[in-house]
DNA sequence: CAGACACTGTACCGATCGGTACAGAGAGTC
DNA sequence: GACTCTCTGTACCGATCGGTACAGTGTCTG
């Protein structure tokens, strides 16, 4: 028998990979049953809700990633430049300096879009959110801070894009160093 | 019988937006019927190459647009200022202000990347080759040029991305604005 | 009018799709 | 050891996938 909890994440970090690879369209159940070393039975025992509720489920694991370790440290941040510099860090770490896709920005763009609409726009919404009070804290005006804090999560989105396009890495890191000069700017 | 160059491009042109709506995977050969109103007969006989072909003639038939429309002015621009407004302009009437998808971007996302892999790195490099000899010719070091270049190419996917995702537009609009700001400060 | 040839609709191909049914394996409880 | 309940491998389902074969149909050339 499987430590419940456990076991789970770590399908879901096999999911997910599968995801990021293929999209939600392409991930087949042949592809996704490799990458899990689970057959069909233990797949749709564990997420009757076949292919929709892996992604689903995905999705929400992710966005509880960017909680923990995104948006909450940015939101209960003292020190804006430190906080900053702590989500630029977070940023390149999960995406393994631009080697990793965002699976969010993916389904956006894919057909699989409407079905996860909501989850999507929430995973950007909530953080464009933490990241502009934080900004605001900073001494920035209101509309000065979110159009900051859009400006930053359309570079990372367009960096991941444009690294992958070029296949270079580099990329996505100069984008990144920009971002936090532009971020802390006063 | 056709015309052959003019039908063969309205073709292109259905097949494009099966592809950017449901990438090149999810683009099945029923949706593509559908949308150009051809049989698989005619398709066939269009593109013996099946569906590879078709989408990389749909690449090829983008890079011509861009090419025309935007790498070229680009290079043959006296006045920087003027080259840039234009180039924006062109990017923001190509993608329908936000509502449309870089076919490019997706491709290079998903598991056909590979596949097309030279085609999406040339469409990137031209552009960012022809932007950042423009910004050397307004004054800008070799590589302030080649950086701020980049930052543009980055700055578009990034808001296409995150404009679906969020589902406005507006997002995309002041992207291109500032980005126009960015390009042209000293 | 005859023949050539570009084009197209339809039937069909094997493979694979997402999903289901179910018998049984394995571990926990009494 | 009998029973329960979670988990899993396998066979199977109808639908759809990308692609092929081919007999037309229409149009242009001689």
């Amino acid at each position: 028998m499987l430590k419940k909890g456990v076991e789970r994440k770590e399908v879901l970090r096999a999911l997910g990979e599968v995801f990021r690879a293929h999209g939600y369209e392409g991930a087949s159940l042949t592809l996704i049953t490799e990458a899990t070393g689970l057959g069909k039975g233990s797949l749709y025992h564990l997420f009757p809700g076949g292919k929709e509720q892996m992604a689903a489920e995905v999705l929400a694991d992710i966005d509880g990633w960017f909680e923990l370790n995104i948006y909450a440290p940015l939101r209960d941040a003292n020190d804006p430049a430190r906080a900053i510099a702590a989500m630029i860090a977070g940023v390149d770490q999960y995406f393994h300096s631009g080697d990793r896709v965002c699976l969010v920005g993916l389904v956006a763009l894919g057909s699989a879009r409407d079905t996860f609409a909501e989850t999507v726009d929430d995973y950007f919404a909530r953080w464009q959110v933490a990241l502009a009070q934080l900004l605001r804290r900073s001494g920035l005006s209101r509309s000065q801070a979110q159009r900051r804090a859009e400006d930053a999560l359309l570079t990372i989105q367009g960096a991941l894009v444009l690294a992958r396009a070029r296949n270079d890495a580099g990329i996505f890191r100069r984008a990144l160093s920009d971002l936090m000069a532009r971020l802390l700017a006063p």
